[in-house]
DNA sequence: ATCGCTTTTTGCCAAATGGCAAATGATTTC
DNA sequence: GAAATCATTTGCCATTTGGCAAAAAGCGAT
């Protein structure tokens, strides 16, 4: 619980008796690798926190292949936006790439918490904007990038999660196939 | 200044006199084709939006290539987020593509604007967060397919765009060559 | 340790894209 | 309207990446 607060507090403040509203409406849970925070065709009912471990959104293209999005990282919020603020089926998956321990708030809960603690609303806001923003910015200096750059770029930007997760996974956030990555692997070293 | 107007409240509603506290900060401007609004290196200190013309956000990378990050195209708000909140040198270059009129704010006018209009800055906010997610979900999707299919999918996603602007512009933004993108076109014809 | 399953690596060849330079086409300027 | 400038197309060939299938390596269960 403590991470959650200290993210929070990066945003905003929050006084003692919010803290413990928060602390209160917050629940643990843990989700195992391979199984689903949210999934495409549902809508997505909860807010999640990771404490431990790391997922990954996901979607399938028209061709049938599975397209990783981007990687979520523990302290980091899981949220689908789109579908949980207009109540509408999601696109994508979040799936667990690693066993993950998560703090999830209900809709409902978040609702109080927007409704009880004065600056919720904007410290949510700020957390969300800067997740946006990040997003954007790993995403679009791949796209003009030859295959062993946006490697070598993806390690930056993941160094925590390069070496705990699938390499199909990381070769189809890049983007490229998992030969040519395994290759590409073979040629830095 | 209907426009801008029209557009703020597809996010929230604004009182008569809120609008017109609105449009009395609100400065027009115009700028040419291949001008900037914004440059990297300098701190940006405006909100624009756009009521006419196309521009685009653009970086140079180590190798000296101009990347063409994204399109905004008319009414859409231009505004270099992490620069104008933090005060800090913008990384990136906001130009006008083709001749372009504004309507901008000053950051000590937008300041004013949050401080009187009670709910501007969750109207910001929303408006914010949409053009953000919008940047993500057409990125993403560009990574993993082929030079075609990306150009195909630019089309959809700037229809309005694709006609009025220089072919090496759409190839920075889909990571192909300008040859590679001509050879593309004469296929799809 | 062994079996079975999954992930990663490798080989081979085909297809896509890049690099460079020249030719063509379009637009602006005087 | 001719010249100059800039944008686009094309040709040629090199390089990168993909597709497919088999081999190797890693891993968990018994």
């Amino acid at each position: 619980m403590k991470e959650l607060i200290a993210y929070i507090l990066r945003f905003g403040n929050l006084n003692p008796q919010q803290i413990d509203f928060v602390a209160e409406k917050a629940k643990e849970i843990v989700i195992h690798k391979d199984e689903y925070f949210s999934e495409a065709g549902k809508t997505s009912r909860q807010v999640g926190f990771i404490v431990e471990g790391i997922t990954r959104v996901c979607y399938y293209n028209n061709k049938g292949e599975e397209i990783t999005k981007y990687f979520i990282e523990e302290n980091n919020l899981v949220v689908d936006l789109e579908s949980f603020d207009n109540e509408i089926p999601s696109t994508a998956y979040v799936q667990a790439i690693t066993d993950c321990r998560l703090i999830v708030f209900s809709k409902k809960d978040w609702q109080e918490l927007l409704n009880t603690i004065v600056g919720w609303d904007a410290i949510v806001h700020k957390i969300i904007s800067k997740a946006l923003m990040l997003k954007v910015e790993r995403r679009s200096p791949l796209v003009s990038e030859d295959a062993t750059t946006r490697y070598l770029k993806f390690i930056e930007i993941y160094p925590t999660v390069v070496n705990r997760i699938p390499l199909s996974y990381i070769a189809s956030y890049l983007g490229i196939t998992q030969s040519s990555l395994s290759r590409i692997r073979k040629n830095i070293r």
